[in-house]
DNA sequence: GATACGACCTACAGTAACTGTAGGTTCAAG
DNA sequence: CTTGAACCTACAGTTACTGTAGGTCGTATC
């Protein structure tokens, strides 16, 4: 009736590596499931959803902490779902930030790599773009420096 | 003619937090500054500039690593730029991944926060796109549990 | 010169979300 | 009955910082 799954199999079903399932155990996201008499894992299916749910929310994103209160709230359907909604509109909200971040990122590096002429590092660009850093480093060690 | 500049000025002037600083010199990235007699760090403009570099080179998403072989690089004139080229290339193709990545929760979100109607936990399409998570992990304690 | 207070110092623990390792046990196939 | 993969626990390591505790320094003011 319960326990079929071994947690090599739930990790192959879920996508989901063994130590990750373990781990999620650990800090309570998963629900300690039965053991065999050798000790080992056995999961039921309720266990193979749980993990789907928590692996699709971690591929769109969500932390840890969001996922936790997600499944809290999942667990009791008379709940309102204000909270969920609040929740994925915020990651939304995350996610066209990093959007947004990267972006720029993405630009700056194109011109930077457009601009390198393939040379020594003295006319290099990409070097130069990244830093004005000249060549007093080294004269550090100058009178001055205990 | 050295040594002006304590850590929290340098840390106001590159819009890096103090912390950072010492970290970076922990592990090597910028070098020992000289000290006061009081043991106090004081810095010149060479460090200033080295840390601009990283601090750029950060905000364009480079690792650590990266910044260390970038800077490598830097201080030799003569080396070929081959490899800032490749580490540049390779850092916009990392870039590139994560937009797409991004783009993609970020399509799924949207579809799954336009479908919550904002009702009940039990009609909501947001959980349910999560997961098909059915009620059952409860009932893990059946007979067969040890 | 005394004092106050912010800035500095070191050393270490904590963060997120795993991943990897060591050293030992169990399960299932042959 | 043996072998070898899969399992077990416990703990260290990853990235790039951030925060804390407990103590010292520098400088402005009286």
């Amino acid at each position: 009736m319960s326990g079929d799954l071994s947690i090599g199999d739930l990790g192959q079903q879920t996508g989901c590596k063994v130590q990750t399932i373990r781990y999620y155990e650990q800090i309570g996201l998963m629900p300690a499931p039965s053991r065999t008499s050798g000790n080992q894992r056995r999961y039921n299916p309720g266990h193979a959803e749980r993990l789907a749910f928590i692996r699709h929310s971690r591929e769109l994103g969500f932390s840890l902490d969001a996922i936790r209160e997600l499944l809290d709230i999942s667990d009791d359907p008379e709940r309102s779902c204000e909270t969920v909604d609040r929740i994925a509109r915020d990651q939304l909200e995350e996610v066209d930030r990093r959007i947004r971040s990267l972006n720029a990122m993405k630009g700056e590096l194109e011109r930077m790599i457009l601009q390198c002429r393939g040379d020594k590092v003295a006319d290099c660009r990409i070097i130069e773009i990244l830093s004005d850093h000249s060549q007093c480093l080294e004269k550090d060690h100058d009178p001055g420096c205990s």
